[in-house]
DNA sequence: GCGGGATATGCCGCTGGCCGACCTATGCTG
DNA sequence: CAGCATAGGTCGGCCAGCGGCATATCCCGC
């Protein structure tokens, strides 16, 4: 595995699913939440992520259920969604530190 | 500015500068040696991202010169860059942070 | 002296993830 | 009953990055 580059909205996707299963929508008010509202995912973009990942064996259904009325399809990350978002918090950690790092060696207005 | 998304490339590109002026080819090179040998960039990719963030004003040129007959187009990070390339740090460190918060709440192969 | 790699810059066509817009449907609230 | 939240989806287009290619010089090994 060659880890190429995640796109934040799949990056989040991922992370909303890391602690517990949930439905489409409950990602999407999720990825809100955990953005401080700065990131509002596209249903397109929500959903096509999710075929997209179902299809890499990222993740996977966990169940339907009807309530109220509307159909809720339940997603849970797999254990190769585990180790792919594993790694992937390495690649922004390590990137995040490096460019760090490199600001601080020479300071703003310097 | 509602600082959207940037891509991993354009991120590196950024951070190869924060440090020092540096011309094309060099950027390539830092950027292979800061990511151990993991990202390479293409010259396509690199130089139309160049082109962008001459044209967003994240990056000036820095002069000119010819070594051993090779033209050397230099680069240099501007104030604005500065900050933009600081934002996406700190958006990468609390994508990164959230995502382990998560995995850590359910641990692999529960 | 000749092929190949490093140095250095650049163009062109395509792909794929995301965005914007739109659609269907139910339940709740003002 | 209008409007919003909930819940799922489609479709067209955009654009950063990729892969391939072009150009040119310098240096090393054979």
């Amino acid at each position: 595995m060659v880890t190429e580059e995640m796109r934040e909205p799949t990056f989040l996707v991922l992370s909303a699913l890391a602690d517990a299963p949930r439905h489409g929508y409950g990602v999407m008010r999720e990825v809100l939440d955990m953005s401080d509202g700065r990131v509002r995912l596209r249903t397109s973009t929500l959903y096509a992520a999710l075929e997209r990942l179902l299809a890499d064996g990222l993740v996977a259904e966990a169940g339907r259920e009807t309530v109220d009325g509307r159909l809720r399809r339940y997603y849970a990350l797999t254990d190769p969604g585990r180790e792919r978002l594993t790694a992937e918090v390495a690649r922004l950690t390590a990137n995040a530190a490096e460019a760090d790092r490199r600001l601080r060696l020479r300071p703003a207005t310097a």
